[in-house]
DNA sequence: CAATTTCGATACGCATTCGTTTCGGAACGA
DNA sequence: TCGTTCCGAAACGAATGCGTATCGAAATTG
C-alpha cells in the first residue's frame, strides 16, 4: 500500500558508478559526484545503499555474467571460442573493470568476495573444457586446474593489463596454439 | 656556503611512501601521514618534492632495478634462471608494487612513463634470452618479441595478480616447461 | 480518489587533507 | 666562529566529501 522504491534510480546510480570507476578509479568515486551525474539526489542514494562501499561493491557485482560452455570435441577449438568470447566481446566493460577490482580487492575483504565470484564465473566454462580434454585423454589428467587456468589465460591478461597492447588476430592465433601446446607438454 | 639539503630526509620519505603505497594504495598516501611516519616535517617534504604526485612517482621510480642476463646456452635454463630471479627474490617489493602501478598508470601519464621504464628494465634480459634462442634456431626467428614476453611471463603474472596464489616449485616447473613448449609451437 | 511513501533539492555539522606560512633552533660551509 | 640555510613543530584557510536532516512535490497502491 505504498509507493515502491524506484528501481530506475537504483540502476542509474549503478551505471554512473561503473562509469566513474572506469574514469576515476575506486577512490575517485564520491557520493556527491554520483548524485550530480545520475540525477538522483543524495538522500535517495542513501536510501538505496547504505554507504559508498556498498555502491562500489554493487557496481562490481552488477557485472557478474554467466558464460556458456562450448563443447566442440577439441580442446583447441573450445578454448578458441572462449578466448574470443572473453576478450573480443568485452561484455559490459568487464575487461576494463577487472584490473581495478583486482587492485582494490587487495585491501578490501568485501571486494575479495566479489572478485572471486566474478572470477569463478569467468573460469567455469574454461575449467569445464579442460576437464573434458582430460577425460578424452588429450592432456595430462593430473594437471592442476588452477595451473591450467594460468597457462591458458595468463598471456591474454598480461597483454592487456601489463603490456597495454591490442589483442589482435595474430596474437590470439599464436597464443592459442602456444597455450594448447603448453598444456600438452605436462606429461610429467 | 650553505647547508646542503638532507639526502637522508629525502630517502626516509621515499621509503615510508613505498610502505604506505603497499599498505593503503595510491590514494591512501597523504603528506601528513608521510610526515608523521617518516619523522620529516611537512615543510621539509614540500621543499624536497613539489607535491604529492611527485612523491608517488619518485617512490615508484626508486624501485627501478637492472637485472643481469643469463646465457646458459639453452632457452629453458635461461628462462628458469630469470623466473627464479624475478619471482622468488622479490627484489625491493617490486612484485607487490607492480599491480598498484599498473592500475594507477591507467589514469596518470606520468606514472605511465615510470611503468614503462620499470617494465622495460624487467623484460630486457628475457628479451635478450629469447633473441639468443632465435639466433640458435631453437625457436621461430620471426616470433614477435612482445608476444613471446606475454607467453613467458603471463602465467606467472596471472598466478599472482589474478588468482592470488603462491608461486611454488611445482607451478614454476610446469609453467616453465609449458612456456618453452609454447614458444616452440610457433613454427608457423 | 485519498493516503502513504518515495523522490529530489538544499542545508548543516563534522572530519580530513591539502598547500602555505611562521617560528625558533640546529647544522653545516667558509 | 659566524652567517646562511635547512629542519621540525605548529597553526592557518580553503576545499572537499561524508552522513544526516528537512521539506514540498510527485507518484503509486488500495
Amino acid at each position: 500500500m505504498a509507493r515502491p522504491r524506484s528501481e530506475d534510480a537504483r540502476n542509474r546510480v549503478i551505471e554512473v558508478a561503473v562509469d566513474a570507476l572506469l574514469a576515476l578509479g575506486v577512490e575517485g568515486v564520491t557520493i556527491e559526484n554520483l548524485a550530480l551525474r545520475s540525477g538522483v539526489a543524495k538522500s535517495t542514494i542513501y536510501r538505496h545503499f547504505g554507504n559508498l562501499d556498498c555502491i562500489v561493491t554493487e557496481a562490481f557485482r552488477s557485472r557478474i555474467v554467466e558464460y556458456p560452455t562450448p563443447d566442440t570435441g577439441s580442446l583447441e577449438t573450445d578454448v578458441e571460442e572462449l578466448f574470443i568470447r572473453y576478450n573480443l566481446d568485452d561484455h559490459r566493460q568487464l575487461n576494463e573493470l577487472m584490473p581495478l577490482l583486482l587492485e582494490a580487492a587487495r585491501r578490501d575483504p568485501a571486494l575479495c568476495e566479489v572478485r572471486d565470484r566474478i572470477l569463478a564465473e569467468r573460469q567455469r566454462p574454461l575449467r569445464t573444457v579442460v576437464k573434458l580434454a582430460q577425460a578424452r585423454g588429450e592432456i595430462d589428467p593430473d594437471l592442476d586446474l588452477d595451473i591450467a587456468m594460468a597457462m591458458l589465460t595468463g598471456p591474454l591478461t598480461y597483454r592487456k593489463m601489463v603490456q597495454d597492447l591490442e589483442v589482435d588476430d595474430e596474437f590470439l592465433r599464436v597464443v592459442l596454439r602456444g597455450a594448447v601446446a603448453a598444456l600438452r607438454s605436462t606429461v610429467d
